[in-house]
DNA sequence: ATTTAAACGCAACTAAGTTGCATTTGTAAG
DNA sequence: CTTACAAATGCAACTTAGTTGCGTTTAAAT
């Protein structure tokens, strides 16, 4: 019994050998992940554009959401809050750490609801902040 | 009388011919660019190079700050506040337009305070809207 | 076991941004 | 006004992230 492959499936993906992996590589990650990191983690043995493109399917399917990177770089984590294919419902913050330059989903802080705040019809807001996250204050 | 170079020598940059017509391709706008469309806008008369190193140091110094782009392009505005180099002060939200992918300033909202929350000892916060922006609207 | 649409690998490509170095320019001192 | 020099610019080559088209392989339904 494969838990991964029971999760792609349920998301509406093909539970493929390289999707598993990839898949694992995230939910053994305890913060997020780069693309890049991704690849360097699996290019000896699956092709970059095997991995963007199922990064991307990841996402669309609501497995994963993109977080904000330090460096402008794309980064995912895996979704905690009951994500469907093609709807994401994150109202959590996310922690950049000045040290470590990593990101964090902190459930703890939620975005302020803002709707139709000023005409503006607001539908998704995102804070982000900047700080030292747990690992680097020890 | 040239108070783009006033502007730029008081934040302790030389005023070269140069970063007059960057300081003047920003005040020009109303919202922000992305240094892509800088460039589209310069490239005949000014070198890539430079226009990224201006940018990088009309940020530095105050005049103008990051703001979050549609497709995660470097893009920056106007410094509103009173910054000063070294130092950004800001505070309002950020509104990407879904239909004209442009970036706006909401001075109107701004972004919850936080500072220590969690022991996160948070030295800074950014919040971004997605929604329709008001020429959009019309 | 067979079939087929979806997924994958490969290679070539684009676009954004960077770097080293030679040349030019703003500005302050003489 | 001229000189001198650090800072800014131009150029060209480079790196890195991400994309695309197409032929081959594979998951999974029949």
């Amino acid at each position: 019994m494969d838990m991964f492959a029971e999760i792609l499936k349920q998301k509406g993906l093909k539970a493929t050998k390289f999707r598993k992996t990839l898949l694992k590589t995230f939910a053994d990650c305890n913060s997020s992940l780069t693309t890049n990191e991704v690849v360097k983690n699996l290019e000896s043995r699956y092709n970059k554009a095997t991995i963007y493109r199922a990064i991307y399917s990841f996402e669309k399917n609501g497995i994963i959401h993109q977080v904000p990177d330090a460096k402008g770089l794309s980064r995912y984590a895996l979704c905690m809050d009951n994500c469907s294919p093609g709807i994401h419902h994150h109202l959590h913050a996310h922690l950049i750490c000045n040290q470590c330059d990593q990101t964090y989903c902190i459930q703890e802080i939620s975005v302020p609801s803002l709707s139709n705040a000023y005409g503006l019809n607001i539908e998704n807001a995102e804070l982000t902040l900047k700080g030292n996250c747990r690992s680097c204050r020890l």
